[in-house]
RNA sequence: GGGUCUGUGGGGUAGCUUGGUAUCCUUGCAGCUUGGGGUGCUGUUGACCCCGGUUCAAAUCCGGGCAGACCCA
């Protein structure tokens, strides 16, 4: 396991090496995406779309600037969130009557306009998600696509006619994540939330944590049971089969620019990023291997391949820099790319390309009649082998204990009452953070690592980001 | 939330104690050379975070701001 130095000193460095952003915009959190790391967000976000298209979210875009007045409506969720928020406090010269301020999370900017869409149980379940930017003023000290003041944001809101409707909701944005999960090589832990730590005006929420190289966990996605805690501040009311009015049960599911900061850390060595194959900007990166007198020979058919690649949707790059090979192999590698084809003069001669692969570094020549197939074969074989790899990391990283003292480093898993009190006394005594309990659910024969009473479940706690 | 340290070409740095001339590496650019794991040579562009103060003179000293790194809660 890297300590926290290490990885701290590696992380900073690589997002900006490999050209995934730019830290040097001068407003504290604020970082640029430059086009190679904004590649890969929106290729993260087309599986979103893909995903909410195929279970019938409909994208939406509200404004960024909500009402002070709109915003403190729902009493818990304002407590949450008002120390966190940017203020637009005039306009022009003249200071504003009501407040604005920057959206940290769009319910409050959105909620009070459902009350007008949603009339009756005909227009539910009513299903809608933004993608956009969002604003809090992080405290903390700031990192590239972990912790900053703008953010990437995914938001997925829906409308429902009763709380297991709205359950329902909810195992399908697991389902949602386990597609995300997989493209992104990311296993993770679907943890309920204890209800002194669940979301600001939730009933309560599901944390999707992933395990990173230090040991630590990092959130990169919220599932939230609102029930009917904000329809009932905003009004959101809808109409019975009976011709009663009754009050919409609600969920959010949320993800972000994290899981860009996932995939750097959980996905990598000593030479750099690796990026899985599903969502990596350059998939295939052509390196030619000129020799003297077969130069154009040999870049004419790099560009005949890279045409071949791009044209069956494969997200290929030819490499024509006037670099040494080996220069350009270290380049790419740091880069992440997951397939590199060389193509020289011993291939030239036989009809053959040379692929190696990032995750494993195999390398085999292959006919250049097949290479399309075989060119999508390996793909998909480093994105299940990058998985099994992510999956064995988080295995390891979860240790048992009996009791509080002498913790391993990682994510602890200790047995418990299911008491509150406990459960805040073991976030005492241990330091690290509670991030609940298995939303599958899981049993316990035992005793409380905390209390020694007998226990009912398991609770993880682990150092997180 | 509290504290420590730092800001010098695109990146990394020397110089700051003791005020006066800005060092080196890398990158970029041009040319030649080389080419299956970071070629070599030559030439060349490019910097003292911002505001104020002290001073004949500030990268250097002082104050404030902004930004970054780290530590503790």
């Amino acid at each position: 396991m890297l300590s926290e130095d290490e990885f701290s000193e590696w992380y900073n460095d690589i997002v900006e090496k490999a050209g995934l952003c730019d830290k040097r915009y001068p407003v504290k959190g604020m970082n640029i995406w430059t086009p190679y790391g904004w590649k890969l967000m929106s290729l993260i976000d087309a599986v979103t779309h893909s995903e909410m298209a195929r279970t019938g979210h409909r994208e939406v875009c509200f404004p960024l600037l909500i009402p002070e007045d709109q915003f403190a409506k729902e009493e818990k969720h304002i407590k949450g969130f008002g120390g966190e928020v940017y203020w637009v406090t005039h306009a022009g010269l003249n200071p504003l009557d009501i407040r604005l301020l920057l959206r940290p999370t769009s319910e409050t900017a959105m909620y009070p306009i459902f009350a007008l869409w949603i009339r009756a149980h005909t227009d539910l379940p009513f299903k809608v998600y933004q993608i956009c930017n969002v604003f809090r003023y992080e405290t903390k000290q700031t990192r590239a696509f972990v912790r900053v003041r703008e953010i990437h944001f995914f938001e997925a809101h829906t409308c429902h006619a009763d709380f297991e409707d709205a359950e329902r909701q909810i195992r399908e944005d697991l389902e949602i994540m386990s597609v995300v999960g997989k493209s992104l090589c990311l296993p993770y832990m679907e943890m309920r939330r204890p209800d002194w730590d669940k979301f600001a005006g939730a009933h309560y929420s599901v944390g999707i944590d992933v395990f990173m190289p230090t040991g630590r966990t990092i959130q990169i996605g919220g599932i939230h049971q609102y029930r009917e805690n904000f329809a009932k501040a905003y009004g959101i009311t809808y109409e019975d089969e009976k011709g009663e009015h009754r009050l919409a049960h609600q969920t959010t599911y949320g993800m972000s620019e994290r899981l860009v900061g996932a995939v750097v850390a959980v996905h990598h060595d000593q030479k750099g990023l690796k990026f899985p194959p599903a969502v990596a900007p350059i998939q295939v990166v052509i390196v030619p291997i000129p020799a003297k007198e077969l130069q154009e020979k040999v870049a004419q058919e790099c560009r005949t391949v890279f045409h071949r690649l791009q044209s069956n949707g494969i997200r290929a790059h030819l490499d024509e820099r006037d670099l040494r090979p080996g220069n350009k192999f270290y380049d790419w590698e740091e880069k992440g790319v997951p397939l590199r084809l060389e193509l020289g003069k011993r291939d030239l001669a036989n009809n053959a390309a040379v692929l190696v692969r990032r995750d494993n570094g195999a390398k085999v020549s292959v006919p250049r009649d097949e290479l399309i197939m075989i060119v999508k074969r390996i793909l998909d074989e480093i994105g299940i082998s990058m998985l099994k790899a992510a999956e064995e990391q988080l295995k390891a990283g979860i240790r048992d204990v009996e009791a509080l003292d002498d913790l391993p480093v990682g994510v602890i898993r200790m047995r418990w009452c299911a008491e509150e009190a406990c459960g805040k006394d073991a976030e005492a005594r241990t330091g690290l953070n509670i991030l609940g309990t298995r939303y599958s659910g899981e049993q316990a024969e035992g005793k409380c690592a905390a209390c020694w009473k007998p226990a009912k479940t398991y609770l993880y706690a682990a150092r997180t980001y």
